[in-house]
DNA sequence: ACCCAGGAAATTC
DNA sequence: GAATTTCATGGG
Protein backbone atom coordinates (compact mmCIF):
# COMPACT_ATOMS: atom_id res chain seq x y z
CA UNK A 1 0.00 0.00 0.00
CA UNK A 2 1.46 3.44 -1.16
CA UNK A 3 0.83 6.40 1.30
CA UNK A 4 2.42 9.39 2.44
CA UNK A 5 1.88 10.98 5.39
CA UNK A 6 1.95 15.03 5.66
CA UNK A 7 1.44 16.24 9.99
CA UNK A 8 -1.55 14.79 10.68
CA UNK A 9 -3.00 14.01 7.07
CA UNK A 10 -2.43 10.17 5.66
CA UNK A 11 -3.22 9.84 1.87
CA UNK A 12 -3.53 6.94 0.19
CA UNK A 13 -2.35 6.59 -3.42
CA UNK A 14 -4.17 4.99 -5.79
CA UNK A 15 -7.35 2.93 -3.87
CA UNK A 16 -8.87 1.25 -6.24
CA UNK A 17 -12.82 -0.37 -5.75
CA UNK A 18 -13.46 2.55 -2.77
CA UNK A 19 -16.78 4.92 -3.26
CA UNK A 20 -16.93 6.51 -0.20
CA UNK A 21 -20.66 7.54 -0.63
CA UNK A 22 -22.14 3.93 -1.64
CA UNK A 23 -20.00 2.65 1.16
CA UNK A 24 -20.62 4.87 4.04
CA UNK A 25 -24.56 5.13 3.28
CA UNK A 26 -25.27 1.31 1.89
CA UNK A 27 -26.69 0.56 5.19
CA UNK A 28 -23.78 -1.55 6.82
CA UNK A 29 -22.92 1.67 9.43
CA UNK A 30 -25.15 4.26 10.67
CA UNK A 31 -22.80 7.01 11.90
CA UNK A 32 -20.93 8.91 9.04
CA UNK A 33 -22.97 12.15 7.65
CA UNK A 34 -21.48 14.07 4.30
CA UNK A 35 -20.00 17.40 4.26
CA UNK A 36 -20.66 19.71 2.01
CA UNK A 37 -17.41 19.54 0.13
CA UNK A 38 -17.99 15.92 -0.57
CA UNK A 39 -15.98 14.35 2.43
CA UNK A 40 -17.55 12.18 5.54
CA UNK A 41 -16.91 12.84 8.74
CA UNK A 42 -17.62 9.57 11.54
CA UNK A 43 -16.87 8.20 14.55
CA UNK A 44 -15.57 4.81 15.26
CA UNK A 45 -13.61 2.89 18.00
CA UNK A 46 -13.98 6.46 20.38
CA UNK A 47 -11.95 8.94 17.40
CA UNK A 48 -13.75 11.20 14.86
CA UNK A 49 -12.10 11.39 11.54
CA UNK A 50 -13.15 12.97 8.06
CA UNK A 51 -12.37 11.33 5.10
CA UNK A 52 -12.21 12.46 1.48
CA UNK A 53 -11.70 10.96 -2.14
CA UNK A 54 -10.02 13.18 -4.43
CA UNK A 55 -9.26 11.56 -7.76
CA UNK A 56 -7.80 8.02 -6.96
CA UNK A 57 -6.63 9.53 -3.31
CA UNK A 58 -8.19 8.94 0.02
CA UNK A 59 -7.61 11.50 2.48
CA UNK A 60 -7.55 10.93 6.29
CA UNK A 61 -7.36 13.24 9.07
CA UNK A 62 -7.12 13.79 11.53
CA UNK A 63 -5.17 10.83 11.99
CA UNK A 64 -1.32 9.56 13.08
CA UNK A 65 0.66 7.42 10.95
CA UNK A 66 0.35 4.51 14.03
CA UNK A 67 -3.31 5.01 13.83
CA UNK A 68 -3.72 4.46 10.12
CA UNK A 69 -1.79 1.49 10.62
CA UNK A 70 -3.46 -0.23 13.82
CA UNK A 71 -7.14 0.90 13.04
CA UNK A 72 -7.96 3.04 10.15
CA UNK A 73 -6.73 1.09 7.22
CA UNK A 74 -8.05 -2.66 8.74
CA UNK A 75 -11.68 -0.56 8.88
CA UNK A 76 -11.62 0.57 5.35
CA UNK A 77 -10.68 -2.68 4.39
CA UNK A 78 -7.88 -1.75 2.12
CA UNK A 79 -5.74 -4.54 2.07
CA UNK A 80 -8.18 -6.41 0.37
CA UNK A 81 -8.10 -6.44 -3.61
CA UNK A 82 -11.63 -6.23 -4.50
CA UNK A 83 -10.54 -6.30 -8.01
CA UNK A 84 -9.79 -9.72 -7.81
CA UNK A 85 -13.12 -10.26 -5.90
CA UNK A 86 -15.01 -8.84 -7.64
CA UNK A 87 -13.96 -10.67 -10.98
CA UNK A 88 -14.61 -13.76 -9.02
CA UNK A 89 -18.35 -13.04 -8.14
CA UNK A 90 -18.98 -11.93 -12.11
CA UNK A 91 -18.16 -15.09 -13.00
CA UNK A 92 -20.69 -16.59 -11.00
CA UNK A 93 -23.62 -15.16 -12.84
CA UNK A 94 -24.19 -12.36 -15.15
CA UNK A 95 -27.15 -10.79 -13.30
CA UNK A 96 -24.65 -10.49 -10.22
CA UNK A 97 -21.86 -9.40 -12.99
CA UNK A 98 -23.88 -6.55 -13.42
CA UNK A 99 -24.83 -5.41 -9.61
CA UNK A 100 -21.42 -5.69 -8.58
CA UNK A 101 -20.21 -3.62 -11.18
CA UNK A 102 -23.41 -0.86 -10.42
CA UNK A 103 -21.74 -0.89 -6.62
CA UNK A 104 -17.80 -1.95 -7.36
CA UNK A 105 -16.67 1.54 -4.75
CA UNK A 106 -18.41 -0.39 -1.97
CA UNK A 107 -16.04 -1.94 1.03
CA UNK A 108 -17.15 -4.33 3.88
CA UNK A 109 -15.97 -1.87 6.79
CA UNK A 110 -14.59 -3.42 10.51
CA UNK A 111 -16.99 -2.09 13.05
CA UNK A 112 -16.52 -2.40 16.63
CA UNK A 113 -18.37 -5.66 17.21
CA UNK A 114 -20.79 -3.97 20.25
CA UNK A 115 -21.55 -1.38 18.26
CA UNK A 116 -22.69 -3.17 15.32
CA UNK A 117 -24.40 -5.72 17.55
CA UNK A 118 -26.85 -2.79 18.74
CA UNK A 119 -27.09 -0.87 15.73
CA UNK A 120 -28.07 -4.37 13.91
CA UNK A 121 -31.15 -4.56 16.79
CA UNK A 122 -31.91 -1.30 16.15
CA UNK A 123 -32.40 -1.95 12.29
CA UNK A 124 -34.84 -4.48 12.56
CA UNK A 125 -38.32 -3.81 10.97
CA UNK A 126 -37.15 -0.09 11.06
CA UNK A 127 -35.93 2.27 8.08
CA UNK A 128 -32.30 3.58 7.68
CA UNK A 129 -33.06 7.07 8.39
CA UNK A 130 -34.57 6.38 11.55
CA UNK A 131 -31.85 4.04 13.06
CA UNK A 132 -29.33 6.94 12.15
CA UNK A 133 -31.51 8.89 14.41
CA UNK A 134 -31.76 6.64 17.75
CA UNK A 135 -27.98 5.54 17.12
CA UNK A 136 -27.39 9.10 17.64
CA UNK A 137 -29.27 10.03 20.50
CA UNK A 138 -28.03 6.21 22.22
CA UNK A 139 -24.10 7.84 21.69
CA UNK A 140 -25.41 11.59 23.15
CA UNK A 141 -27.29 9.84 26.06
CA UNK A 142 -24.87 6.93 27.05
CA UNK A 143 -21.20 7.19 25.38
CA UNK A 144 -18.08 8.98 26.31
CA UNK A 145 -17.49 12.82 25.16
CA UNK A 146 -14.31 12.77 22.75
CA UNK A 147 -14.08 16.75 21.79
CA UNK A 148 -16.98 19.17 20.85
CA UNK A 149 -19.80 17.46 20.89
CA UNK A 150 -18.57 14.13 18.95
CA UNK A 151 -19.21 10.94 21.51
CA UNK A 152 -18.33 7.23 21.31
CA UNK A 153 -20.54 4.27 21.32
CA UNK A 154 -21.56 3.30 24.54
CA UNK A 155 -19.78 0.44 26.02
CA UNK A 156 -21.33 -2.46 26.98
CA UNK A 157 -20.64 -2.01 30.68
CA UNK A 158 -22.25 1.30 30.60
CA UNK A 159 -25.28 0.23 28.98
CA UNK A 160 -25.68 -2.63 31.28
CA UNK A 161 -26.29 -0.56 33.91
CA UNK A 162 -29.37 1.05 32.45
CA UNK A 163 -33.20 -0.10 32.61
CA UNK A 164 -35.45 -0.04 29.99
CA UNK A 165 -36.69 3.68 31.22
CA UNK A 166 -33.50 4.91 31.16
CA UNK A 167 -33.16 4.12 27.21
CA UNK A 168 -36.68 5.99 26.77
CA UNK A 169 -35.17 8.77 25.17
CA UNK A 170 -33.62 7.51 22.49
CA UNK A 171 -37.17 6.23 21.56
CA UNK A 172 -35.98 2.97 20.00
CA UNK A 173 -39.45 1.40 21.02
CA UNK A 174 -39.56 -2.40 21.85
CA UNK A 175 -36.01 -2.76 20.90
CA UNK A 176 -35.54 -1.24 24.25
CA UNK A 177 -35.20 -5.10 26.01
CA UNK A 178 -32.85 -6.18 23.64
CA UNK A 179 -30.26 -3.43 23.82
CA UNK A 180 -30.29 -3.95 27.61
CA UNK A 181 -30.24 -8.02 27.37
CA UNK A 182 -27.04 -7.29 24.76
CA UNK A 183 -25.22 -5.51 26.94
CA UNK A 184 -25.50 -6.91 29.66
CA UNK A 185 -25.01 -10.85 28.10
CA UNK A 186 -22.26 -8.88 26.67
CA UNK A 187 -20.48 -7.07 29.38
CA UNK A 188 -20.81 -10.44 31.86
CA UNK A 189 -19.39 -12.54 29.26
CA UNK A 190 -22.54 -14.51 29.06
CA UNK A 191 -22.00 -13.79 25.28
CA UNK A 192 -18.06 -14.27 24.33
CA UNK A 193 -17.98 -12.00 21.30
CA UNK A 194 -14.34 -13.13 20.50
CA UNK A 195 -15.07 -16.37 19.41
CA UNK A 196 -17.26 -14.97 16.65
CA UNK A 197 -13.98 -13.96 14.59
CA UNK A 198 -12.63 -17.48 14.39
CA UNK A 199 -15.19 -20.08 15.09
CA UNK A 200 -16.84 -22.24 12.63
CA UNK A 201 -19.79 -19.84 11.07
CA UNK A 202 -22.78 -21.86 12.95
CA UNK A 203 -20.74 -21.44 16.08
CA UNK A 204 -20.42 -18.04 15.83
CA UNK A 205 -24.07 -17.14 14.84
CA UNK A 206 -25.56 -19.30 18.01
CA UNK A 207 -23.46 -17.30 20.17
CA UNK A 208 -24.60 -14.21 18.93
CA UNK A 209 -28.50 -15.66 19.15
CA UNK A 210 -28.22 -16.43 22.93
CA UNK A 211 -29.02 -12.37 22.79
CA UNK A 212 -32.84 -11.92 22.71
CA UNK A 213 -33.69 -9.84 19.90
CA UNK A 214 -30.92 -11.41 17.56
CA UNK A 215 -32.19 -13.92 14.97
CA UNK A 216 -30.63 -15.17 12.16
CA UNK A 217 -30.08 -11.97 10.07
CA UNK A 218 -29.13 -9.72 12.69
CA UNK A 219 -26.69 -12.20 13.24
CA UNK A 220 -25.44 -12.88 9.65
CA UNK A 221 -24.78 -8.56 9.44
CA UNK A 222 -22.95 -8.13 12.29
CA UNK A 223 -20.86 -11.11 11.78
CA UNK A 224 -20.05 -9.56 8.43
CA UNK A 225 -20.12 -5.87 9.68
CA UNK A 226 -18.54 -6.37 12.93
CA UNK A 227 -16.09 -9.46 12.53
CA UNK A 228 -15.70 -9.07 8.82
CA UNK A 229 -16.74 -13.02 8.44
CA UNK A 230 -17.36 -11.93 4.14
CA UNK A 231 -18.84 -15.20 3.78
CA UNK A 232 -21.69 -14.62 5.69
CA UNK A 233 -25.10 -13.58 3.60
CA UNK A 234 -27.36 -11.53 5.41
CA UNK A 235 -30.97 -12.34 3.91
CA UNK A 236 -33.31 -9.17 4.79
CA UNK A 237 -36.44 -8.44 2.40
CA UNK A 238 -34.81 -6.36 -0.19
CA UNK A 239 -32.00 -9.29 -0.50
CA UNK A 240 -35.19 -12.29 -0.35
CA UNK A 241 -36.61 -10.43 -3.30
CA UNK A 242 -33.49 -10.59 -4.87
CA UNK A 243 -32.81 -14.28 -4.65
CA UNK A 244 -36.47 -14.74 -5.83
CA UNK A 245 -36.92 -12.14 -8.81
CA UNK A 246 -32.82 -11.91 -10.07
CA UNK A 247 -31.42 -15.04 -9.22
CA UNK A 248 -33.92 -17.77 -9.04
CA UNK A 249 -31.84 -20.38 -10.35
CA UNK A 250 -29.15 -20.03 -7.03
CA UNK A 251 -28.82 -20.10 -3.60
CA UNK A 252 -27.01 -18.70 -0.98
CA UNK A 253 -24.37 -21.09 -0.87
CA UNK A 254 -23.72 -20.98 -4.76
CA UNK A 255 -21.79 -17.30 -3.59
CA UNK A 256 -18.87 -18.87 -2.62
CA UNK A 257 -16.24 -17.58 0.10
CA UNK A 258 -17.01 -13.78 -0.93
CA UNK A 259 -20.64 -14.15 -0.31
CA UNK A 260 -20.89 -11.06 1.99
CA UNK A 261 -19.37 -8.83 -0.56
CA UNK A 262 -21.30 -10.04 -3.11
CA UNK A 263 -24.65 -9.44 -1.06
CA UNK A 264 -23.63 -5.82 -0.62
CA UNK A 265 -23.49 -5.45 -4.11
CA UNK A 266 -26.79 -7.30 -4.76
CA UNK A 267 -28.34 -5.19 -1.37
CA UNK A 268 -26.83 -1.80 -3.29
CA UNK A 269 -28.49 -2.38 -6.51
CA UNK A 270 -31.52 -3.70 -5.80
CA UNK A 271 -32.41 -0.70 -3.58
CA UNK A 272 -31.27 1.37 -6.25
CA UNK A 273 -33.62 -0.21 -8.88
CA UNK A 274 -36.60 -1.05 -6.82
CA UNK A 275 -38.44 -0.96 -10.44
CA UNK A 276 -37.08 -4.56 -10.67
CA UNK A 277 -39.41 -5.54 -8.33
CA UNK A 278 -43.07 -4.61 -9.75
C1' DA B 1 -56.38 6.73 8.08
C1' DC B 2 -53.13 3.41 5.98
C1' DC B 3 -48.74 1.29 4.85
C1' DC B 4 -44.06 0.35 5.25
C1' DA B 5 -39.34 0.11 7.30
C1' DG B 6 -32.00 -4.15 6.41
C1' DG B 7 -36.89 -8.75 12.08
C1' DA B 8 -37.70 -11.36 15.97
C1' DA B 9 -40.63 -12.83 19.84
C1' DA B 10 -45.02 -14.30 21.17
C1' DT B 11 -49.15 -16.39 20.03
C1' DT B 12 -52.09 -19.35 17.46
C1' DC B 13 -53.27 -22.94 14.52
C1' DG C 1 -43.65 -27.19 13.70
C1' DA C 2 -45.35 -23.79 10.36
C1' DA C 3 -48.12 -19.62 9.72
C1' DT C 4 -49.76 -15.26 11.75
C1' DT C 5 -49.71 -11.38 14.99
C1' DT C 6 -47.56 -8.08 17.72
C1' DC C 7 -44.10 -5.07 18.96
C1' DA C 8 -42.76 1.37 19.12
C1' DT C 9 -41.84 4.97 16.26
C1' DG C 10 -41.73 8.02 12.33
C1' DG C 11 -42.31 9.22 7.50
C1' DG C 12 -44.70 9.02 3.08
Amino acid sequence: MDYTCVKNTIQVHNVASLDLAQTLDCGQCFRWVQNDDGSFSGIAYGRQITVKKEGKDLFLYPVTEEEFHSLWKGYFDLELDYGVIRRRLSNIHPVLKEAAKYASGIRILRQEPFETLCTFIISQNNNIKRIKGIVSRLCEAFGKEIGEGNFAFPTAEAMAALTVEDLQPIRAGFRHRYLIDCAQKVHSGTVDLSVCYAAPYEEARAELMKIVGVGTKVADCVLLYGFHRVESFPLDVWMKKAMTVLFPELVPADFGPYAGIAQQYIFHYSRMHPGLFG
